[in-house]
RNA sequence: GCCCUCGUAGCUCAGCAGGAUAGAGCAAUCGCCUCCUAAGCGAUAGGUCACAGGUUCGACUCCUGUCGAGGGCGCCA
């Protein structure tokens, strides 16, 4: 509907440059926006005014000349210019009725669009080490990943979804070690355990799996392992220092293809984890893409390689510099350490420039906000390597903070000491957990009261979008139960029926839902959806509290059932986008 | 010290590439079920949009500065 207004006033524009009215060059796409007072009608365009000053003539003047230029429609049952020059364009009432018949024929389809004309976006999120159980930081980034993703898809977008694992690096070995050194003591071999390790409790069941199928096979006597080792911590030593030396050891010891062993176990088996848990949480990808395969196949090699054909690379005090600085880094990075080990750095080099020649328009990674200082060193390398920086787009989600008891959750996945994505799923449910975490901006500090979210689980908004839902269905059951019939074909309903202020905001709340989900997806915004949904029940509810819809009347009856139909489809589209359920009870 | 994000009602947040009187939800007070689910609805109250300048027809929105909150600044991943 915007978009059919927005096509008269731009036929207006051009017709008003032909008679040399304004200027050629300033016609432009107008802006058309719902306003926010009935009494303005329901669109208005401030064209007039920003066009005041390149015609030279005063805004209210240009106008009327502008309405007098305006394609007659059907849409459309008034326009007036109001205040200091803006038009506002009432719609007609069979604007209005089309609507409910509309919004029934599309279905599932209505609000989706092909904006996006099927160009090939990829989203990658989460992206979590499999080093440990995703927490509930993770989970905002998987809730808002996965919606910006379905979102992108609804408007013709052709979405690949993406988690990068990082299977390689140190992190992985301070957990293969870990697993071990927990495995040793199941062998009853007595040890400090490294203050560094992994000391959650799924390093026990991963140690206990090994320990279950090969007894004691894996089995060195504590004494070899820390003999000569660095001191830990607590000690008075460093804890990277004595973390390092027992990899070493423990890699030495169990032998290259032992410790590949312990090592895949630990991986798989919190890999696995991983999967199971987004899946129950709706979250679901196209691919789950290994760093390590960037090594294997040269593509870190390779992306150096290509870094060093146009001159970007140095090297100083034994380690390989990119100078990133050139690209508005603030300082240079390195790729290759003085021991001959890329960086993590170099693999995502590596992993951005594969993401590019996969032949993607544009590509979206979801990161934590504490990863922001990374962004224009990627960008910065993209940009070294020729290629386009401007297709990667990076939202940073901040991190949710958490509160027990009106005091902060402090959160270390070394520790152990987190609340578990799997946790917070049991306690409030993954529909209300979705919601909570897309009801507000990615950027938007967050504050996650656990007492709140798990206790007073009713508060969640989530269950009034749902309720809506869950009433519009019952209406029907009684129907049935009532045998009242009535018409089903959505053409054959008179909508002039619908005289009610509260039907006809609930029309023009309808005919929003596909402005909401362009602008949502345009601005990666999954809040604009959740904050409509919202407002859409609302304007159902308060329908439903001023109205019966069972009535004698039949003609009325059959309006009032379409259009609370159609809202429930409206409903059911929105929350479905969001990966929440729309039950038919509660 | 430098960089990023944020500062709107008692609390948690909206406010869409600047637009017409700043909006919700909790919490507070008062009402509404012989009637399609009260997980609901209505009403009242609550604001120098952190502060100071600037840009213009017009600023919560854009620019600069100050103050405050959180985060980031490794040959870690």
């Amino acid at each position: 509907m915007k978009k059919q207004i927005e096509q008269l006033v731009l036929t207006a524009l051009q017709r008003l440059a032909a008679d040399g009215v304004i200027p050629q060059q300033a016609i432009h796409t107008p802006k058309i926006e719902r306003t926010r007072d009935p009494k303005h009608g329901d669109f208005a365009t401030n064209t007039a005014m920003v066009l005041a000053k390149p015609a030279r003539k005063p805004p209210r003047e240009l106008a009327q000349a502008l309405l007098d230029a305006l394609p007659a429609s059907d849409l459309l049952e008034r326009c007036d210019i109001a205040g200091p020059g803006f038009i506002n364009f009432t719609l007609s009432a069979a604007a209005h009725h089309r609507l409910v018949p509309t919004i029934l024929a599309q279905g599932h389809d209505y609000g989706r669009s092909d904006l996006g004309k099927g160009k090939r976006v990829q989203v990658e999120f989460v992206s979590a080490n499999p080093t440990g159980p995703l927490h509930v930081g993770h989970g905002r980034g998987a809730a808002y990943g996965s919606v910006v993703a379905d979102l992108l898809e609804a408007i013709g977008f052709d979405v690949h979804r993406e988690y990068y694992v990082n299977d390689a690096g140190r992190q992985m070995d301070i957990l293969a070690t870990s697993v071990w050194l927990r495995y040793l003591e199941l062998c009853d071999e007595t040890l400090t355990f490294p203050a560094n390790g992994y000391k959650g409790d799924y390093v026990w069941d991963i140690a206990a799996t090994l320990h279950r199928d090969h007894r004691e096979a894996y089995k060195q006597a504590a004494e070899a392992v820390f003999d000569g080792i660095p001191a830990d911590e607590p000690d008075g030593g460093d804890k990277e220092n004595h973390i390092d030396a027992l990899i070493d050891r423990s890699k030495r010891l169990l032998g290259d293809n032992r410790y590949r062993f312990v090592f895949e176990l630990g991986l798989n088996t919190i890999l696995d984890d991983i999967r199971d848990d987004l899946s129950l949480f709706g979250v679901n990808y196209d691919e789950w893409y290994s760093e390590r395969s960037l090594t294997e196949s040269g593509a870190v090699n390779k992306a150096i390689e290509r870094l060093r054909a146009s001159n970007r690379l140095y090297e100083k005090e034994g380690a390989l510099w990119f100078r990133s600085t050139d690209f508005g880094d603030e300082k240079d990075r390195v790729v290759v350490r003085d021991n001959g080990q890329t960086t993590y750095f170099a693999s995502d080099i590596a992993y951005h420039m594969d993401k590019l020649e996969r032949g993607f328009d544009r590509v979206i990674d979801v990161w934590g906000a504490d990863h922001h200082g990374y962004v224009p060193r990627v960008k910065a390398a993209l940009q070294a390597l020729g290629d386009d920086p401007s297709k990667l787009d990076v939202l940073l989600v901040q991190f949710a903070i958490l509160y027990r008891g009106g005091e902060k959750v402090q959160m270390s996945t070394r520790s152990g000491q987190f609340v578990t994505l799997r946790e917070l799923r049991k306690e409030v449910g993954a529909d209300a957990a979705r919601f909570f975490y897309v009801m507000r901006k990615c950027e938007q500090h967050m504050d996650f009261d656990l007492d709140l979210a798990k206790s007073e689980s009713s508060d969640n908004p989530v269950y009034y979008v749902q309720y809506a839902h869950a009433r519009i269905c019952s209406v029907f059951q009684q129907a049935a139960e009532q045998q009242i019939r009535f018409e089903s074909e959505p053409n054959a309903v008179d909508y002039g029926r619908l005289s009610e202020p509260h039907e006809q905001s609930l029309l023009t709340s309808l005919a929003k839902y596909p402005e909401i989900i362009e602008s949502a997806a345009l601005n990666e915004e999954p809040h604009q959806l959740t904050h409509y949904l919202r407002e859409l029940a609302n304007d159902f509810h308060t329908y439903y509290n001023a109205h019966k819809f069972l009535i004698d009347d039949t003609r009325l009856r059959d309006a009032r059932l379409h259009l609370i139909l159609a809202t429930r489809q409206v409903v059911r589209n929105g929350l479905n986008l969001l990966g929440v359920t729309a039950p038919e009870k509660m």
